[in-house]
RNA sequence: GUGGGUGUAGCUCAGUGGUAGAGUGCUAGAUUGUGGCUCUAGUUGUCGCGGGUUCGAACCCCGUCACCCACCCCA
């Protein structure tokens, strides 16, 4: 096979896609329960989107965007992330004047052109939502609880929640200020890459894992202490909320993200089992972001998790257990498949799974089969039971044998309706 | 974009210059009509690709591609 799948993406399969499902199952079914509403944009949209969404100076906008021209010459490009596109269907299609809240969820692939490794693709999946229109802690916690219980729905136990405030838009970029100024003098004593940095993103400098930077970096005060009392006001309380609720968390005061949206609370929840790509859910408030994109001054808060990191964080024992169900009918000659293929789409009707064999093949192969896919039951119908008029059934998880004629069929499906529902 | 590791059967991998291997899977059989467990047999290869060295290369050398991990960044 010389044409394989593009770097950085992959097949579900199968024997996997159970486990996707799962999962999506799992948020729509909590997403319901706090009152979201899915939506579902599409995959790609004008270029201009992420440039004033996510901000032209990050790395996203920078190296990692699939842009392409479409016939037209529009430019054209994958959806890198979901916030901005959430919103830009959100002022498109008039929701402002729907109502005052919007809890709004959604799910599907995102495209990025980065280097894959452990927990990263280049075409990857995101469960995400966006909260417009309020702008209060509890709202803040609320959906840190969200992701809280999801997680714990999942049986995902081992996370730290790390949490920290980047105050308004103003104090922002006061601090960008105070930063350069305060690293100016420093700068040869940073890392390569921070040098980079301080031109491109000093706030990145803050979360640099080299430690000279880092202890460079602890000599400034951090940005959540200098931030107006408002603010800070606004991020006790959510950490009080936080304690009341009984989530587990740590103040991280040199936590940036990486969108150049974010302002006030940010959060992240990190799963050691990950690898370096830790990172299993991350979100926070961003109150600029509508009028950016041509709205009414909005508050907003948003999330997203990596569904294949979530996957990847899954207990060591996780399991979905199927059981049995269903029938499939096993022909031994050609005049059974003849006189009673039909019944089994009349079963298929009265909402039954079933299946049957198209050829001949060995009893032994077919059982196999049947027991493979997990089948309840079989039915058998060769020479012996075209003479006698019945069927040979067995129940391949009591292996329980017994006979059935055509006419007990309707009662047989009826006492057993409810095994397959 | 940078660094390290790995490419051999469908899958997991052994094999360091002399005939291409194991386990697993798959197919069939072990009372010619009864699954899972067990046993037996069969089955699959451009040894990633291209070049070079050699009487001879899966193995050594050069190049290239892919995958994995890490940096960067992010979910």
């Amino acid at each position: 096979m010389s044409i394989k799948a593009i770097r950085g993406t992959k097949d579900i399969l199968p024997s996997e896609v159970n486990t996707w499902t799962f999962i999506e199952n799992v948020a729509r079914c909590l997403f319901c329960q706090y009152g979201f509403d899915e939506i579902r944009t599409p995959i790609f949209e004008k270029t201009e989107l992420f440039l004033s969404g996510i901000g032209e100076g990050s790395d996203i906008v920078q190296k990692e965007m699939y842009t392409f021209e479409d016939p037209k010459k529009n430019r054209i490009t994958l959806r890198p992330e979901g916030t901005a596109p959430v919103i830009r269907a959100f002022l498109e299609n008039h929701l402002p004047q729907m109502g005052a809240l919007h809890k709004l969820f959604y799910l599907g692939p995102m495209f990025r052109y980065e280097r894959p490794q452990k927990g990263r693709m280049r075409q990857f999946y995101q469960i995400g939502a966006e909260v417009l229109g309020v702008k209060a802690p509890l709202l803040d916690v609320d959906m840190m609880i969200f992701v809280h219980h999801f997680l714990k729905e999942l049986g995902i136990l081992n996370v730290t929640l790390k949490v920290n405030t980047l105050g308004s838009r103003e104090d922002k970029i006061a601090y960008q200020n105070n930063l350069k100024d305060f690293l100016s003098a420093k700068k040869t004593h940073l890392c390569k890459d921070c040098q980079v940095r301080y031109e491109k993103n000093v706030l990145r400098v803050l979360d640099c894992s080299n430690q000279n930077c880092s202890s460079i970096v602890k000599e400034m005060t951090p940005l959540s202490e200098i931030i107006g009392p408002e603010r800070r006001e606004y991020f006790e309380t959510v950490c009080l909320y936080l304690d009341k609720a009984g989530v587990p968390y740590e103040k991280d005061l040199y936590l940036v993200r990486g969108l150049d949206y974010y302002t006030d609370t940010v959060f992240e929840f990190l799963c050691s089992s990950l690898g370096a790509q830790n990172a299993i859910a991350a979100g926070g408030r961003y109150d600029n972001l509508v009028q950016t994109l041509g709205g009414k001054e909005t508050p907003a808060f948003g999330f997203a998790c990596g569904l294949e990191r979530l996957i990847l964080s899954l207990p060591e024992d996780f399991n979905l257990s199927q059981s049995r169900t269903g029938v499939y009918w096993i022909f031994l000659e050609d005049k059974a498949r003849q006189s009673f293929f039909s019944r089994v789409q009349w079963m298929r009707e009265k909402g039954w799974k079933a299946e049957m064999s198209y050829e001949d093949r060995s009893l032994k192969s077919q059982m196999r089969y049947a027991d493979k896919n997990n089948f309840e039951w079989i039915f058998i119908i060769g020479q012996k039971e075209l003479e006698e008029g019945k069927f040979q059934v067995k129940n391949l998880e009591t292996h329980v044998e017994m006979d059935l004629r055509e006419d007990e069929l309707s009662h047989w499906l009826q006492r057993f309706e409810n095994k397959d529902e």
